[in-house]
DNA sequence: AGCCGCCTCTCCCATCTGGGGGATGGCGGC
DNA sequence: GCCGCCATCCCCCAGATGGGAGAGGCGGCT
């Protein structure tokens, strides 16, 4: 019980969710090693606070205002590519894992997860050590094996999934609608789905999509 | 100050995230007048709490494993007309606003809501009062002006969801593919969309289908 | 009993969609 | 330079989809 001298580990909290803000800063302030120093309530705040109180960890909700959890990633490393970064959020598409951890995140966590295990996660994090439950892990993995679309089959995607027929991506893409076919007919393939319907649901679940 | 005689709001909440029910509980426990008197991670379980105890107010989530907020809430205004129930989730679907509603809620709240409001949403529920931000109460009554999905419409737009064929639908429901397209025509009628692909954006957006 | 909504099934037909090819120019990496 | 990936465009064609209209049976409500 002596050293209470070593350094609580410094932790900035960013959702924007004040109740879920609220359960993470009285779970964290509780414990003896460590203490909130700021919270933010969306992306670009996140970007600031970091920077002004470059804290040991920084928490991460995924889906934010203004700017996302993945965009606050990869600002941050920007800026400091050793920043101690931990995503959590209720969305375990492989894509939404993958991104965070492939462009730098340095763990992955479910809001549905135990007290004592996000503990955990913040501490590893803390000490740079990776955190990832074996389930994220895993999405992530499988996520490596799948081809990756591309922009252009994104942009077309997003409108696949908003209902609009190849003739009216056509016209907003401004290309023709036999090129918007063949992006089509590739996400398709890609996806491996039979149908676009398919294609939007397969999409959804892996997390290319944001509804 | 005299009076802290008076009997306090007796809650109970249930969420199936730890950290929200945390920041629930440290805001409610701080309030001088309630107190948190249970804590529910799943649709069973806050029914059989609110049994045992009866609670002033039930806060509940949507989206929760065994039995989703909209059950629990049917079914714990059967033991009890008189329950009074929040619901407090991310969602914002008409769809889910106009169910718990007309099903006897007494308020709907989204878990981005300000800390100062969902205490005093806590508070007019515990004394029969309904309710509910005008955001919230614009899109019930949007919802009021939309035609309903008859069950049968339900179980196809489901399988269309999914990215199912016609010919696929009939199969699972064991009719023929031609009733399976009217289904379908009929959800196109009802819900203003041109493919199958904007019926499920559009059922998406409404909450008539959880992915 | 009579009416109405729902589920079921049927037929027709224009259009959209998806699968199979193939071809071009551009751009970046090796 | 050469290669590979990407975006763009093109062809053909079978099958799925969506729009329109009708009709019988069944259960609930009046």
């Amino acid at each position: 019980m002596a050293a209470v001298l070593q350094k609580k580990i410094r932790v900035i909290l960013a959702d924007d969710h004040p109740v879920v803000r609220d359960g993470l800063a009285a779970m964290v302030n509780q414990q003896p090693d460590m203490e909130v120093v700021a919270e933010a309530g969306d992306g670009e705040e996140a970007i600031g606070l970091y920077e002004r109180h470059k804290p040991d960890v920084m928490v991460l909700d995924l889906r934010m205002p203004k700017l996302d959890g993945l965009a606050v990633v990869q600002r941050v490393l920007e800026i400091n590519p050793k920043a101690r970064l931990l995503i959590m959020t209720t969305y375990d598409g492989d894509e939404d894992i993958f991104q965070c951890l492939s462009h730098g995140a340095k763990g992955y966590l479910l809001k549905d997860t135990p007290r004592q295990e996000i503990l955990s996660a913040i501490r590893a994090v803390s000490e740079d050590r990776p955190y990832t439950s074996s389930t994220v892990a895993a999405k992530a993995l499988q996520r490596m094996a799948k081809p990756s679309l591309t922009e252009r089959e994104l942009d077309v995607l997003e409108l696949v999934a908003q209902g609009r027929s190849n003739k009216d991506i056509a016209r907003r893409l401004s290309i023709t609608e036999g090129t918007a076919k063949t992006h089509v007919k590739s996400i398709l393939t890609k996806l491996d789905a039979i149908s676009r319907t398919e294609a939007v649901a397969v999409a959804h679940k892996r997390g290319l999509i944001r509804l």
